[in-house]
DNA sequence: TAAAAATACTCCATAGGTATTTTAT
DNA sequence: ATAAAATACCTATGGAGTATTTTTA
């Protein structure tokens, strides 16, 4: 047999967990396929990789020099299909994935669209869940990848950022302060606001820059608490409040014209989308080419 | 499917080629073969990655964004194989190669013993060849590689040195010469030659490094031109003239004093060995260990 | 003795070969 | 008309799974 890029996967995995078992659990394989490929490796090349006892993995000096150049392998593969997802046209696949409330809610439906009409041989599932439930089902391999807000750190997942996304002040039609293209913090602050609930990632993109510039959030004259962003637009419509929302939950109104959206000056709400999946085994093409669709469809076009 | 290392290798050869058959041909493949795992990538990629006709292939957009691709991942396995022939201690498998004259009769038998003593499992069968006829069974896949003096060029072979070897004037123990370190190409001048017959490598080595320090080949006193090294070593010894020979092929006669090598001022006659082989055809792991065996062997502590 | 790696076996997917057909110039 | 690629079919290898045994801390 010549050498292959599977076997070094797996070896790769191996020597990531230092465990033939852990490897094989991560890989979604039998703990003796891995040893198959391993030996046949270590035959392939005429020398022990690894030094093994019940208790403990380790790599040989063999294994120290071989383990850079799997991994340049498997980043290298990683790239290739990266590079080739700009070109797949009649790809086939399933792909389950996981995402936060406002990605399912707001983005992804947007992007589901195009997405089959380019792909109609991928089917899409996805399902709108909390970030921990999100980890807990890749780890499982219930789901192919997440997509999350919150910037997750798990020693198994790799997060890459996918999009981000920028919330605005938000106004009703007529209001005073839609005078000016850009509005001073003090000024904002004289008026009442509606806001999503404690605990949205809206609200805390909020919170967290509001505070980073040191406002006082004892400040902000909160009239309503409300658990969707459509609730909270139709109160700001009906001028209880200002609020601050992404622009990309804004598309009707502002084409309307019910709502404004305005900067506060040195302000910025940005908020960031992250992709997560499981660092031991490969993203199929399918979810690379999602992924890519995601980063490259330029939202502002079609928000 | 997974993406695999040995179909981007095919479509790598077809993309050298522009070719199916061509390419069937260099790899040692049915042409069916080729096309099935074209095919596979195809699929794999949801697209074409060249556009064929029975006159014309060539690579298509997503092709050509494959191909720089795919040849790192070539090199990077080729890397891999090298650093790893390092390590190999039961290594299993047959190595035929050609060799040139000088490479097979002086070099070969004392790198051979060492060699399977470390690697009792590879065969090594050697044929002792002109280039050309190495060449040609090369591009057969009769030999795995082979080991020149040459510097062949090839669209299908690729060409890498392995070893550098220096002649030396030699002179029978006790000639005036003798007496200092470095000689002068004037002084050497005096004395009759003995030199090997004209076409064979030393000969030419040293003819081209007198040619190019300006030295008339007129001037050469030669009195004999005999067809092997050992018979020019004799003449030597026997006071007949001086050579310029390869300090590899005197171990003997310098240990035992019979003769002496000396520098010429300003000359150096340095002589290249190389390996050729396929591009096309991956080096099979053995044949890699024994080019590196024979680079890092310190050629003059055995020789 | 208990957890982890190695073996033994069975099965199935797929890579490759041979023979043949299709296609494009 | 011809050379090259595609298709059809067959075979065999080897990769993966299940069940089990061996090893060592």
């Amino acid at each position: 047999m010549a050498l292959n890029f599977h076997q070094l996967h797996i070896f790769y995995a191996v020597a990531q967990k230092n465990s033939f078992s852990a490897a094989a659990q991560a890989l979604h394989m039998t703990q003796p396929a891995v040893t198959m490929q391993i030996r046949a490796l270590e035959q392939y090349f005429g020398v022990r990789l690894f030094h093994r006892s019940t208790k403990r993995v380790e790599l040989t000096d063999a294994g120290r020099s071989l383990l850079p150049l799997a991994t340049k392998s498997v980043e290298l593969m990683k790239e290739t299909e990266r590079t080739m997802a700009r070109f797949t046209q009649n790809l086939k696949g399933k792909l389950q994935l996981g995402a936060s409330l406002t990605f399912g809610e707001y983005i992804l439906p947007r992007i589901l669209g195009p997405f089959s009409a380019q792909y109609p041989n991928i089917s899409v599932s996805m399902k709108v869940m909390n970030t921990s439930q999100i980890v807990e089902e890749i780890l499982n391999h219930q789901l192919t990848f997440g997509l999350v807000e919150a910037h997750v750190e798990h020693p198994d997942l790799l997060i890459e950022p996918v999009l981000s996304d920028e919330l605005k002040l938000v106004l009703p039609a007529g209001h005073p302060l839609c005078k000016a293209e850009c509005v001073d913090i003090e000024e904002v602050l004289k008026y009442p606001f509606v806001l999503r609930e404690k605990g949205s990632g809206t609200r805390q993109v909020m919170e967290e820059e509001l505070t980073r510039r040191g406002i006082d959030l004892e400040r902000l004259q909160v009239v309503s608490e409300l658990g969707s962003t459509g609730a909270v637009k139709s109160a700001v419509e009906a001028g209880l409040g200002l609020s601050i929302l992404s622009r990309s939950s804004l598309k009707h109104e502002l084409a309307l014209g019910l709502l404004e959206t305005r900067e506060i000056n040195g302000f910025t709400f940005r908020r960031h989308f992250y992709s997560i999946y499981l660092n031991t085994t490969l993203l199929p093409l399918t979810a690379v080419t999602f992924l890519t669709f995601i980063r490259e469809c330029d939202l502002s076009t079609w928000l």
